[in-house]
DNA sequence: TGTGACATCCCCTAAAACGGGGAGTCCGCA
DNA sequence: TGCGGACTCCCCGTTTTAGGGGATGTCACA
């Protein structure tokens, strides 16, 4: 059984394009393609393709929304993005509202066709122009957990019911141990990350973790 | 000039292999391979190698630790994780401690070479699995921002601030409103996020923003 | 054998937050 | 023109935290 896959980018050469290195590929079958967003969230649903590629910039409703509400529609639907932008906040967007692969528009056909079958099988994929973006933003996230890993399993088990909006007596309900313990623990917890307060400890740990 | 590289791996059949691998490519010069990461932390500074392959479950010291410090001797040093665990947790602590790739040990030797090439050019490179996960975290923090987003902006701004740690009067300060309002403001923060109180509105609030 | 990290508990005082009300002003939308 | 939402402030009494001490015991590591 071949792969079925929609196209929906607006500008025709590009679409056209698509087309063309999709059906270069034995073992993929392009069902449609489409100008924008309103049009194949209406026929899309009809095709079940099990891929969508959909450009992310798209006149009238973007692409991100698309995603979004292709997702709606059907929460199995893989959907790869295709786009010349690589701006952080485009990538993130489209991932959350659901994309499975984000590919750079110049990424040669050989890696849109792997893309494919690596989303078909359950996989993701991208560029790695766009996976040094996603890796930067952990990169971010990353030099801090030097402070969060230092403390004792005691006192991560403490920080996690703090932030799970549990009160010192209910911690030392669930724990076992009196309230003046808990209170030493985010005493020292707070030194350690060295933070003012539980509330400043509970949001950098939330940071940290993921 | 070729690329150079290191591998660090305890099993040496597997590092054997990999170094093989490594060989097979013209490019590509592997240096050294170590059997554990205190021995790679001590040696890899002399040999300033391009890109570091590192192996994330090592006997002593453990691949993340490793990447740590290696990071932290020099910020600019390629790493690339090769691993059988493809538990969510530790891929993102290996992103975060400052990985570029992360490959997994069944991943084809190309791929293995591609990802060094591509690391080398400053890019990232993550195998298909791994990039499902970190996709997979993204549709997490996707549906979530419901009941974030119909925060009114005034309560957003006080929701951040009570996250970096100030307390109501400073809050007030800073907003040039008093106290009362503030607390009004947090009232109904935790009614709108359902929850008992500002701690767990804290901690939903870190983990719905990114 | 001592030093240090960890886990546990205790005291006191003062500061901060909570719960649950009430109550004004705008402003926009129907 | 009335309704609702956002923004602002206030009171009361109670609960929870903060701040800054001190204390004990275990266990590991040197």
């Amino acid at each position: 059984m071949k792969k079925s896959v929609v196209v929906v980018e607006d500008d025709p050469g590009l679409r056209e394009q698509l087309v063309e290195i999709l059906r270069t590929a034995p073992d993929i079958k392009c069902l449609a393609a489409f100008g924008s967003g309103e049009e194949a969230l209406k026929k899309i649903p009809a095709l079940n393709p099990d891929v969508v590629l959909m450009d992310i910039r798209l006149p009238g409703m973007s692409g991100i929304q698309c995603v979004a509400e292709l997702k709606k529609l059907n929460a199995g639907q893989q959907i790869i993005m295709v786009t010349v932008y690589e701006d952080t906040e485009r990538i993130f967007k489209a991932l959350k509202a659901g994309a499975s692969g984000y590919l750079v528009k110049s990424s040669p056909p050989s890696q849109l066709l792997d893309s494919v079958r690596d989303v078909f099988a359950g996989g993701a994929s991208m560029s790695s122009q766009i996976a040094r973006k996603v890796v930067q933003h952990f990169h971010l996230l990353g030099p801090a957990p030097l402070e969060a890993q230092n403390l004792s399993p005691r006192e991560h088990q403490v920080l996690g019911l703090l932030a799970a909006g549990f009160i010192y007596k209910e911690i030392g309900d669930q724990l076992d141990i009196g309230v003046e313990t808990v209170r030493t623990y985010v005493k020292n917890i707070c030194q350690k990350m060295h933070v003012r307060n539980r509330l400043e400890a509970v949001a950098k740990h939330r940071f940290e973790a993921q």
